[in-house]
RNA sequence: GUCCACGUAGCUCAAUUGGAUAGAGCGUCGGCCUCCGAAGCCGAAGGUUGCAGGUUCGAGUCCUGCCGUGGACGCCA
């Protein structure tokens, strides 16, 4: 009798289903779906008219067939046969309050998976000596959130930071602080930022200006200026080399200005990460260098394998069912990012043991990860140290956009950092949040300051994460402020508001009696615990298809159907005393729910704001 | 040029993965606070789901071809 109502009337119509057709259609789907319209019913059979032609019937009278076969008196009130062949199911009222009942537990009714798995999960990215943007706001707070769903079904997850913290990129920033004789102890993040861009503009040179110098017939001087500029940019390169070699030697100089340059970039993360409320730290921190000694095995491995071979100097790997290779070693015996990719698939799938391994990053590098999955594939990675098969996904997201359809600017043009972003949103959050505790009638009235500003920060970080977490991860999105803090319709603040109010109901009632009868007779107590019932199944869909649009998207119908209740069902002020206490339990179920999936999407819950 | 995503209301997005009359929010218009928090609720208007075919009981969703937008295409990450 614990058992969710949907899995019951799936086990049920399959019996029924059986029963109607014979043993040869044992374990056929019997589709039971949520009911599309409350006036149709509770749940719907859609079954009979996907088997009506394989059985040689009509729909309807196959749907009939399947009700005369079904065995659910306890659980169905009744059922109807509507259109072309849904089979309407309205539940009986007290299976629905001991279903409530069953749930009402510190775990919801959210089942552990089973087995539970070791997954990594790739996430956040950040580049030393670079400021973070909005795409790492994005990697950060999708894959933290898909992190948390996969622990609150029960996973080992290991969230991993693939930091950019080698290579010629930091080289040519070394580079670059040396020539202008920057003071590494003193140096701010904007300073480094400064210091990588300026290297990495002067080592490209500019080709592209040469090219559309030459098409354009500009005059001699000027190609050759873009001559200069071109051979400037290699000895930029060829120092940025030079370099890279003596502190891949260990020289103690170099190696300390390293770790400098590194602690002043990840000492801004561990800031961002604190405001946004992710969980993660130093001990998620492994970067490039990390397997920067582990580059060889993976290409003695492939070569072992036969599974490269060599093309114009540099060691590339087919694929059978595309022209394109990949490189996995320069012509001058350099590495890439690929093989650093291959590395760490290595690592996680061979000495951590993951089964899944899941990369938050954005949609660019669709193809990239494409490639190395299935060159991974080819030397046999996709099996991890137990033996088990491991599922690779790329969870490709989209760019963040002006209100201007183009990449996020601030006000003064520049690319928008992240912190500007989030220190902008708790502005706002925290200046909506004063101005409401003015009123003397409200909760926040009697706040102190300090209080006040943490419920800013809530409001502010929480409008944030659940505009990004809202809306389908591998589209675009427009990221605008104004809307997401607006505070009203559909945003973070519209489920903390919903879930503040229920805590304010429940000080007020004060302790009840949690194991009091659940009574769900009214059409919005009724609806209010359909939706309700659903918690299990949107937390397991959500962790199989990691779209965490889905928890939102249901939070959104949790507070809406409460919204509903709380209009029309009095709770502190019901009819008689055995009425108000199953209130209080509806209400108080709602509130563990919107909390316990805000806490999976990251956003933090006031009890007041 | 080749390959890959994406085109849904004026705007921003959904649509239980093939189900009934495509739903929300913003904006517009109109109602609801002597009553548990109005950051809320109720109602109205707004659609040839880019276009054209196909698959089937049934297509926003699947297949084909166009059109449009964005992205990736060997020694950057």
């Amino acid at each position: 009798m614990t058992q969710n109502p949907a899995a019951r009337l799936e086990k049920a119509f399959s019996a029924a289903i059986e029963g109607a057709l014979g043993k040869s259609f044992a374990g056929t789907d019997p589709v039971i779906r949520a009911a599309t319209k409350p006036t149709l019913g509770d749940f719907q059979c859609n079954a009979a008219m996907g088997l009506a032609k394989r059985v040689g019937q009509t729909p309807q009278a196959l749907a009939e067939l399947i009700i005369e076969h079904l065995n659910a008196d306890d659980l169905i009130e009744s059922t109807e046969i509507a259109g072309p062949g849904f089979i309407n199911i309205h539940l009986r009222t007290d299976a629905l309050a001991d279903a409530l009942i069953a749930i009402d537990s510190p775990a919801l009714g959210v089942s552990p998976s089973d087995p539970s798995e070791v997954i990594v999960i790739d996430l956040c990215g950040v580049n030393v000596a670079k400021q973070m943007h909005v795409g790492h706001l994005r990697s950060t707070i999708i894959g933290d959130a898909l992190a948390r769903v996969l622990e609150r079904v029960g996973h080992d997850v290991r969230r991993e930071n693939h930091l950019g913290d080698w290579g010629l990129p930091i080289a040519m920033v070394l580079d670059r602080l040396h020539a202008d004789g920057t003071a590494l102890s003193s140096m701010s993040l904007s300073d480094l930022d400064e210091a990588y861009r300026r290297a990495q503009s002067a080592a490209r040179g500019d080709e592209a200006g040469w090219k559309s110098g030459v098409a354009k017939h500009v005059g001699p001087h000027r190609l050759f200026e873009l001559e200069a500029q071109n051979a400037s940019a290699n000895d930029v390169r060829t120092r940025a080399g030079e370099l890279l070699v003596a502190l891949q030697d260990g020289d103690s100089t170099l190696t300390e200005q390293w770790h400098q340059i590194i602690d002043v970039t990840l000492s801004a993360m561990y800031e961002a990460l604190e405001l946004m409320n992710i969980k993660m730290g130093s001990e998620n921190n492994r970067g490039e260098s990390f397997y920067r000694d582990k580059l060889v095995g993976v290409l003695e491995i492939f070569e072992q394998r036969n599974a490269c071979r060599e093309d114009d100097g540099a060691i590339v790997v087919d694929f059978d069912n595309r022209e394109r290779p990949m490189l996995i070693r320069k012509s001058d015996g350099g590495y890439l990012y690929a093989t650093t990719d291959l590395a760490a698939i290595r690592c996680r799938t061979q000495d951590t043991g993951a089964s899944r391994c899941i990369y938050v990053v954005d949609a660019r590098q669709r193809d990239h990860f494409r490639d190395v999955f299935d060159a991974a594939a080819q030397v046999g990675w996709d099996k991890n140290s137990s033996g088990q098969s491991v599922e690779f996904v790329h969870t490709p997201f989209g760019s963040v956009l002006g209100a201007d359809k183009k990449p996020l600017k601030t006000r003064s043009g520049s690319n928008a950092t992240l912190a500007s972003l989030l220190y902008e949103a708790i502005a706002r959050g925290t200046h909506e949040v004063q101005q409401r505790s003015n009123d003397p009638k409200s909760p926040t009235h009697e706040l102190n300051e300090q209080e006040l500003r943490e419920i800013g920060q809530a409001v502010g970080i929480g409008a944030i994460k659940y505009a990004d977490l809202s809306n389908d991860l591998s589209r675009d999105y427009v990221f605008d402020l104004d809307r997401m803090v607006s505070f009203e319709g559909d945003t973070g603040p519209y489920l903390q508001y919903a879930n503040a109010r229920i805590q304010s109901i429940l000080r007020k009632a004060g302790s009840f009696d949690n194991a009091a009868p659940l009574c769900v007779d009214a059409f919005e107590e009724r609806q209010l615990g359909l939706m309700l019932l659903r918690w299990n199944s949107v937390v397991h869909e959500t962790a199989r298809t990691l779209e965490p649009h889905r928890i939102a998207g249901y939070l959104r119908s949790v507070a809406e159907t409460f919204n509903r209740f709380y209009q029309s069902c009095p709770i502190l002020g019901a009819e008689t005393d055995a009425i108000r206490v199953s209130r209080l339990r509806l209400a108080h179920l709602t509130g563990r729910i919107l909390e316990d999936g805000l806490d999976i999407l990251g956003i933090a819950t006031p009890d007041r704001m």
